[in-house]
DNA sequence: CTATGAACCTGACAGC
DNA sequence: TGCTGTCAGGTTCATA
């Protein structure tokens, strides 16, 4: 579900409402929520009880808070999940997996995930200041480290098709299906357009057209087509108001008209307009 | 290295 | 009403 600017959403409520805060109790409901935390729900809980998390941090879709212990709290929402901050009283959600209660005996920070896609751990961070589990991600386009021409040089080396190599969390991270097409709708590139085509120049077209879509939908909160994503006070963002492409099937196309056409691809779906976003000669899927 | 499909889950929705 | 099939913002692993 979630990308970039709908995890970015989150970051920032927890920076707010939860960085600078002692862990108390944690409460493992649901041990499939913790099963990328090897040594158990038990471990879990103990190495986060009377630690205090010192900031929110962000690669791509991982988020992660430094603990004062050398450990850090880390998380990726999958497809479904939601960090809650809520008032002791507030009811159960159905799908609550993990509670977290803070000596100050405040709100709760709760982990909330559907379809259970998503998941926690507790891990030591790494020199280069993230943790383990988020070493093989490249940084991502609003990384203000993100290299734009290492970018350029990478993606010509591979030999796939353009939507698969956005997707691909190790060449650019934060990338998902609705900002994939939204960018390649903006640039007027085909999904299956071959990486090795991609001229320096385009390249730099394309990220920009990535850092764009991700800023304006991060400045409207992100994306919501239902409850589902929401930020740490369960409100929606209203970027979806403004897609041109994903989930736009049969609509005319903001630039000429055409109708958006959606066709399978990985398992999923890719939206586009067939006039502007022409199938290339030599495609790569 | 690249491509494909399946697996991991729950719920919403369309169609019969 | 209820059943079946399809689809959903992601990642990972096994197989060609």
């Amino acid at each position: 579900m979630p990308e970039l600017p709908e995890v970015e959403v989150v970051r920032r409520g927890l920076s707010t409402w939860v960085s600078g805060r002692t862990f108390d109790a944690v409460d493992v409901a649901h041990p499939r929520a913790v099963r990328r935390h090897g040594a158990g729900p038990a471990d879990f809980a103990g190495r986060l009880a009377g630690r205090r998390a010192e900031s929110a941090e962000r690669r791509g879709k991982y988020l992660w808070l430094p603990l004062d212990s050398g450990d850090a709290l880390v998380g990726h929402l999958g497809m479904s999940g939601q960090l809650l901050v809520q008032p002791a009283q507030a009811p159960d959600e159905t799908h609550l997996r993990v509670r977290f209660t803070f000596t100050d005996g405040g709100r709760q920070l709760r982990f909330v995930d559907q379809r259970t896609f998503g998941g926690l751990a507790v891990e030591p961070m790494l020199a280069d200041g993230v943790p383990a589990s988020v070493a093989h991600i490249a940084r991502d386009p609003l990384d203000p480290q993100f290299d734009d021409t290492a970018f350029a040089v990478a993606l010509r080396r591979r030999r796939t098709g353009i939507k698969r190599a956005l997707l691909d969390q190790t060449l650019i991270s934060g990338v998902g299906n609705i900002y994939a097409d939204e960018a390649l709708w903006r640039s007027r590139l085909h999904y299956a357009r071959a990486t090795e085509t991609m001229t320096k120049p385009a390249a730099a077209l394309l990220l920009a057209q990535v850092r764009a879509v991700m800023s304006q939908a991060l400045a409207q909160g992100g994306t919501s087509f239902d409850a589902l994503y929401v930020n740490v006070n369960g409100e929606s963002g209203y970027f979806d108001r403004s897609l041109d492409a994903y989930g736009q099937v049969g609509e005319p196309c903001a630039r000429c008209g055409t109708p958006i056409r959606r066709e399978a691809f990985m398992n999923r779906s890719s939206f586009f307009c067939p006039r502007c976003q022409p199938r290339p000669r030599a495609p790569r899927l």
